[in-house]
DNA sequence: ACTTAACGTAAGTGATATCTTACGGTAAGT
DNA sequence: ACTTACCGTAAGATATCACTTACGTTAAGT
């Protein structure tokens, strides 16, 4: 199972636009920090930084070739999002629907 | 199919620590906001802003009942959520257990 | 009608995040 | 050995965020 404590970084990770760019991007396919930065419309720098992060919270995995680091998603980062979403989602469905079954009828009473 | 175009909005709504927390307290029970508000370290008007936020990202529904403003979760923000990370997941997954046995076998390799 | 309860919004403040430029370090090529 | 390519980190500036207090509104109770 995934660890579920790293959820919430998660979400932090991927709140900020340029980071859920550099995810996609990375999603199609893995890249070094200096390919990302090119058509990013901020430095290198600031690629490597949002690579700290998503790294800190476990979205992306890094491995060196030579001077270049290579960056590909960590699919267990994602699923612990996802766990965490699951976990809500169920109980979040049961008692919506409930409520939306309530508010339909109550509408149909009064017409 | 839940509206993808929202789901950004959702990282950054559950970003924060506490928007957190009421979220998961909603997920046990829809709550009016002076009974979030119990129990949080924050002030009343500070968890009307967060739900707002929530609101706006889709992942909570508001309705009146005199004063008190009810508000539970939405079950489409949350899927509309688990969409997005799902349709990253599956590539993900197949490049990083690609890359993960090439590794492996690099290692028995040198053995 | 008056009071009370519950809530949203505005304005201001302190903290945090994101970006930039500058710098230092490591590996590859000549 | 020297240069070049690629990268992470530090320091500082600006923008954004989360919070508080103050205020106005609406609905219920007496």
């Amino acid at each position: 199972m995934a660890n579920i404590k790293t959820a919430p970084e998660g979400f932090g990770a991927l709140a900020d636009p340029t980071r859920r760019t550099i995810f996609e991007r990375l999603a199609k396919k893995p890249s070094a920090v200096g390919e990302l930065a090119r058509g990013l419309p901020v430095s290198r720098p600031a690629v490597s930084q949002h690579l700290k992060v998503l790294k800190e919270a476990g979205l992306v995995h890094e491995t060196a070739e030579g001077t270049r680091h290579i960056y590909r998603l960590d699919p267990r980062g994602i699923a612990a999002m996802r766990d965490w979403l699951d976990a809500h989602w169920t109980s979040a469905m049961e008692a919506f629907r409930e409520f939306a079954d309530r508010q339909q009828h109550d509408e149909e009473g009064r017409e």
